[in-house]
DNA sequence: CGTTTTTGACCGGCGC
DNA sequence: GCGCCGGTCAAAAACG
């Protein structure tokens, strides 16, 4: 309710790569299942329609890295692609995974994430943070994992699309790359003394 | 006071 | 059918 529908209709993708890179971070891999239409996300409903075409990341072979680390398991696992088969969840979303050396795996990317549970896969030593967007309506959901194998690497995967826009209200119009003076990547503002 | 965080339990799906 | 895994929710507590 904050904030209308798409402000920017002109502008639909949320998670751009560029944008992520404005953060000053490093992007070893990005990958989106589409543009996707944008008649999907709107008041948060489930549907499932289209198919949930998995667009993992994580190329592996960018370099030193080698191993590839995450993508161990990811990739080529389809994350449950049911059409109308589930009652909900799932709704054919946008699936983005970003890998980037980050010593704080919560970057604030413009919107303000609940955490909503904690997990500890096998794969890796380190648990798995689950956030949700606490915006009415907005269902985004964002996986923040820290590379077991490189513990300087953090992976965030954002699932969905927001309905609003963010409040940090970014001020990105068209132009390629303009970062703004000091626009630095900048922890979160809570999240700062826990506990 | 409201919101968010935290931990555990629960559930569903998949594999065997 | 059971076990495993991952994901989500829930209640309580902490914090602003």
């Amino acid at each position: 309710m904050d904030f209308p529908v798409n402000p920017n209709p002109n502008y639909t993708a949320q998670f751009d790569p560029l944008m992520m890179m404005d953060f000053g971070l490093e992007v070893e891999d990005y990958l989106k299942d589409d543009d996707d239409d944008d008649g999907l996300g709107r008041g948060g409903d489930w549907r499932v329609e289209q198919d949930c075409s998995s667009a993992e990341i994580f190329a592996g072979g960018s370099s030193t890295t080698g191993s590839s680390a995450a993508t161990a398991t990811s990739r080529s696992s389809d994350i449950k692609c049911k059409n109308g088969v589930k009652k909900n969840k799932v709704y054919g979303g946008q699936r983005v995974a970003f890998r980037t050396k980050s010593e704080l795996e919560v970057m604030d990317d413009g919107y303000k994430w609940r955490k909503y549970g904690k997990k500890s896969v096998k794969n890796s030593p380190n648990p798995r943070n689950y956030y949700k967007c606490s915006s009415g309506g907005c269902n985004v959901k964002k996986r923040v994992e820290r590379d077991g194998k490189d513990s300087s690497y953090v992976i965030t995967t954002y699932d969905g699309v927001h309905n609003h826009e963010s409040p940090a209200a970014v001020y990105y119009t068209q132009m390629p790359v303009m970062a703004p003076n000091g626009w630095s990547l900048q922890p979160s503002s809570r999240s700062s003394s826990s506990s």
